[in-house]
RNA sequence: GGGUAGGUACCAGAGUGGCCAAAUGGGGCGGACUGUAAAUCCGCUGGCGUAAGCCUACGGGGGUUCGAAUCCCUCCCUGCCCA
């Protein structure tokens, strides 16, 4: 599929740090094919372009041949991972974990190649864990060690509940890649703390320690840390046109990055954009578009993503009407209120209310002034909430 | 185990008998301006009711009172200090 890319490029593009450089350089030299941890937790199925950073380099690795070990952490999502948490996570059943590692799985093949992956569920080395091996592991790490990490510390220190399950986190993660064999461990920066553990019980056991390949952490649509916890994400499942509309809502300082991790254009081009656009002789627009073709082809194809393209120039850019939109049926006259609530363009009717008193409502593009209206079937008309949200009202 | 401070809306955080669906800030949503950027400005931000109003809500349950987020009892949860 993609071209091989070379060494320096799949080094350090797209990569924030790795723990050891040049073993991990050395390695790859030497032709041995690598065993490529990455852990997931099956606990929100959805996949945004934020984690699948990690997955296209993985998928860089996959194309030089060496093997992904996919990590189902179904012990670890019990406890939640607290890294970036300032509270506990509840916990999840068994099924709940099958049903979302499944779902999750589903999009995590979009980008890693599924023929170079070996799927590993943590139950088949924890379930018949004794508490004596529970012990042995856990006699490896201190408090003050947990208490080194920064979430931790400041859960402890600013009077957050911190659950010693929630401390048993990184050990089991860091158990993960003795019981592997992993040569190295992938993550976001967020991950270091967790992967280092790994590497450290691993040098405790007289195994060679897992170098670390940590990627960048981007930014969301708001500009914090891409996180469902923000809802600013743009997650793999979204359709094309949200994707686009996402990835267009974006700061634009944080465009160089994004075309570092999420397109093959040359470094010294990007380069070259960034220097464009401080100097205003590109409209930043135009770079986002550009991106959001590139990351939408990867993930959906080609012509979904051109379809999105126009769709939005078209809404968006235009201000017309976008070419699908869900419709409702509509057979007899019906109260505004009513039917913003029935479409779920409005998720309570106190809701309608306030949306149409702030002049949000729209029906064929006429505002709507009050709430005392009757739609009555006739023909299409077309229902509009803010700029985004609209229904096709059918009459029968 | 003892002492002590707490648990308020999405989050933070005021409120210590009625003026409290609950200040303020953040977030979110809508509007203006734009490039679905940033910044700025305006409005909204529990549910039901076109409204008057009703219902639900300040950790759970019970009580006092005409009236409770506020007082009392009890239970649960968390922090801190001591053991």
């Amino acid at each position: 599929m993609r071209v091989m890319i070379a060494l320096d490029e799949l080094l350090n593009r797209g990569v924030a740090e790795i723990i050891v450089g040049d073993n991990l350089r050395r390695k790859l030299e030497s032709g041995q094919k690598l065993r490529l941890k990455l852990g997931i937790d099956p606990t929100r199925p959805s996949i945004h372009i934020g984690h699948a950073v990690a997955l296209r380099k993985l998928r860089q690795f996959q194309e030089l041949g060496h093997t992904v070990v996919l990590i189902v952490g179904d012990w670890t999502a019990q406890i939640g991972d607290p890294t970036g948490r300032d509270e506990s996570r509840q916990r999840l059943t068994p099924q709940e974990t099958k049903d979302n590692a499944e779902e999750f799985m589903d999009q995590f093949f979009k980008i890693v190649d599924q023929e170079r992956t070996e799927i590993r569920w943590q139950s088949e080395w924890f379930s018949g864990f004794s508490l004596e091996d529970a012990f042995n592991l856990m006699g490896r790490f201190t408090l003050a060690q947990m208490l080194s990490h920064e979430t931790f510390r400041k859960r402890y220190d600013t009077g957050q509940p911190l659950t010693l399950l929630e401390l048993m986190y990184p050990i089991l993660q860091a158990y993960d890649s003795v019981a592997i064999k992993a040569d190295v461990e992938f993550g976001g920066t967020d991950q270091k703390f967790n992967i280092l553990a790994g590497r450290q019980l691993m040098e405790q056991i007289d195994m060679t320690p897992q170098d670390v390949l940590l990627v960048p952490l981007i930014a969301g649509t708001d500009g914090r840390k891409m996180s469902k916890t923000f809802d600013n994400t743009v997650d793999i499942l979204m359709s094309p046109d949200d994707k686009y509309g996402r990835i267009m809502s974006m700061a634009d300082d944080v465009l160089p990055l994004y075309y570092e991790v999420w397109t093959d254009v040359p470094l010294d081009e990007v380069r070259g954009l960034e220097q464009a656009m401080a100097a205003g002789t590109v409209n930043p627009r135009d770079l986002k578009m550009r991106l959001a073709r590139e990351i939408i082809t990867q993930i959906d194809g080609a012509d979904a993503a051109k379809a999105a393209e126009e769709n939005f120039v078209r809404v968006f850019q235009q201000r017309a009407l976008p070419e699908d939109m869900p419709e409702h049926p509509l057979s007899a006259p019906v109260n505004i209120i009513e039917l913003m609530v029935q479409t779920k363009l409005a998720s309570s009717k106190g809701e309608a209310r306030r949306l149409i008193d702030g002049g949000g409502v729209r029906l064929d593009g006429e505002k709507l002034a009050g709430y005392d209206v009757e739609i009555t079937p006739q023909g299409q008309q077309v229902l509009q909430v803010g700029r985004r949200k609209f229904v096709r009202l059918v009459g029968e």
